[in-house]
DNA sequence: ATGACTCATTACATGAGA
């Protein structure tokens, strides 16, 4: 089963982008962030007509998450459970549409995408440490329930873990991405009993899966590495190979992130097979 | 080569992204 996930920055916009990446990948399940739209405008049909079941959450123009999947798709649960609300001061907080869950091929997916943070002094980065924390305390949960659950935690992360995941640590100076709170609650993850499956598989520095659309940073490979997976130690021991889609963000109008691929060796618990829910 | 990011929105400026 091969898995992916895409940071696609609007379904609408990219709308044949997605359907063609799915053509040429032939991923059986796609994770997107970044959707952009409510769910009442989500183009569900082209999904469909592409042999492809899809669950989608989100609330407005912002945030927004997606599983699309041609392997099942069952107990569809948007947020996780603990999941932190966040608004404006004076304003309600509400719990934003950045956490879908499903279950395909008999793997628990989370579609992820976690706050930014917007300046290391910014309420906004309060949250994005209690989103990434409560998270980690929800995983941890799962395991707890099931050791050899198979989950997989992915998406854009909005984390930078090592100096070598970006082009230049000096441009990075006092920024979010690359503080030590962002990368110790990002670190946590490994201390629940995941593992980051798209470093093990490729360690090399400089492996971006984003480029900023400003300063033609893709030309001069001048990138940031913040899209990732944490799988459970069931679904870490079946993973067979990750790729970087990078040929993505060549196109006209790319999305500024690329798909992030993940290939599990197929066993008794890991259908490839419609209709599985697990 | 005299450019310089992209998206959605009760849109023509703003908020958000990283």
């Amino acid at each position: 089963m091969k898995i992916a996930t895409w940071n696609i920055n609007s379904v609408r916009a990219r709308l044949q982008a997605v359907l063609d990446y799915l053509a040429e990948s032939q991923v059986d399940v796609l994770a997107l962030q970044e959707t952009k739209v409510k769910d009442a405008a989500f183009p569900e049909e082209p999904f469909q007509a592409a042999g492809y079941q899809v669950a989608h959450w989100g609330l407005n123009q912002w945030n927004g998450v997606a599983i699309a999947s041609r392997v099942g798709l069952a107990d569809v649960a948007p947020g996780f459970p603990g999941q932190p609300a966040f608004g404006k001061p004076g304003q309600e907080p509400v719990v934003e549409a950045r956490a879908l869950g499903a279950t395909c091929g008999g793997v628990r997916i989370w579609s992820l995408y976690v706050p930014h943070g917007r300046s290391l002094e910014d309420p906004h980065m309060v949250y994005k440490l209690a989103f990434l924390e409560r998270l980690r305390q929800a995983a941890a949960g799962w395991l707890a329930d099931d050791p050899d659950a198979l989950v997989a935690l992915v998406g854009d992360w909005n984390v930078v873990p090592l100096d070598t995941d970006v082009w230049d640590m000096a441009a990075f100076d006092g920024a979010t991405h690359v503080s030590a709170p962002e990368r110790a609650a990002f670190q946590a993850f490994a201390g629940a009993g995941y593992s980051e499956v798209t470093r093990q598989f490729l360690p090399q520095p400089h492996t971006y899966t984003y480029w900023d659309y400003q300063q033609l940073r893709f030309r001069r490979n001048q990138g940031m590495r913040i899209d990732f997976a944490w799988c459970s130690p069931a679904l870490t021991a079946g993973v067979a190979a990750v790729q970087m889609a990078r040929d993505q963000r060549k196109r006209s109008g790319a999305s500024d992130h690329i798909p992030v691929e993940v290939v599990f060796l197929p066993n008794r618990s890991i259908s490839v097979s419609a209709g599985q829910s697990g």
